[in-house]
DNA sequence: TCCGATCAACGAAAACTTTCGTATGTCTGT
DNA sequence: ACAGACATACGAAAGTTTTCGTTGATCGGA
């Protein structure tokens, strides 16, 4: 099936998923801001994103428009079942743990962490 | 500084990690269970490892024995750490929801997160 | 002592990822 | 209509990862 994008790949969604689907451009120009990158290369990234059918193109225009095919819900999902396989032995909790013993989270998000466990266990 | 183990290093880091100090083929074995692999494309990856400082060696007996520089939970760490980044905008508490909503729990298991989310609003 | 099994080392091929130069086509304003 | 700006496509180089064949050394048993 899919493998999960390797890291530019993954860079490239996290713009396509803040902005909205956005011409080669406008990813270069949101990229630039962080690092060197020449504007051929995200041109090339995406092209090879639309070979692994990661993204969607709409080509009427001559700025052809790309959109990200999966969520970033959904790959944020297939990221964490591919690293729980990797390297937690399958089970979840095990990553929750170590994510949460990893760095300490502010009041508020350990209880929206506890409410979302209370969802959880209704069910 | 070091960049996160590849896929296949972090699969003989597991075998090291599982079995303890070891040497090529017991590595070799271990992972034959699973997948077809040479006995030198292990070899070839644990020298690797080597120059790039993931293990240990010691060579003071024919078969070299092999150890992890790394602790399991350590190497945990910055994976998370690095997905945490990459994928979460650096919100640790983003990844651990993502992870308890991507699959369900058992009780057992939810009990041991609550736990520790106690022990983390204590300090 | 000789043979087969086992070992480390090395090099290189294949696959994948990242980067960008160059060619070429199209649009816009003067 | 022309020049400059801007777009895609293509190919290839460089870096990384994964794989394994071959070579030569060493060990252990017949």
């Amino acid at each position: 099936m899919s493998k999960r994008p390797t890291d530019t790949e993954l860079e490239i969604l996290r713009v396509l998923w803040a902005s909205g689907p956005s011409t080669v451009r406008g990813v270069h120009d949101v990229l630039s801001q962080d690092r060197n990158l020449g504007y051929t290369t995200v041109l090339k990234m995406l092209q090879v994103m639309h070979e692994k059918g990661l993204v969607v193109r709409d080509t009427s225009q001559r700025s052809h428009i790309y959109t990200p095919v999966e969520s970033e819900k959904t790959v944020q999902g297939s990221l964490i079942a591919d690293l729980v396989d990797r390297a937690f032995s399958g089970s979840p909790s095990r990553l929750v743990m170590a994510a949460l013993s990893e760095r300490p989270a502010d009041p508020e998000e350990l209880a929206a962490i506890r409410a979302l466990l209370d969802d959880l266990e209704e069910s």
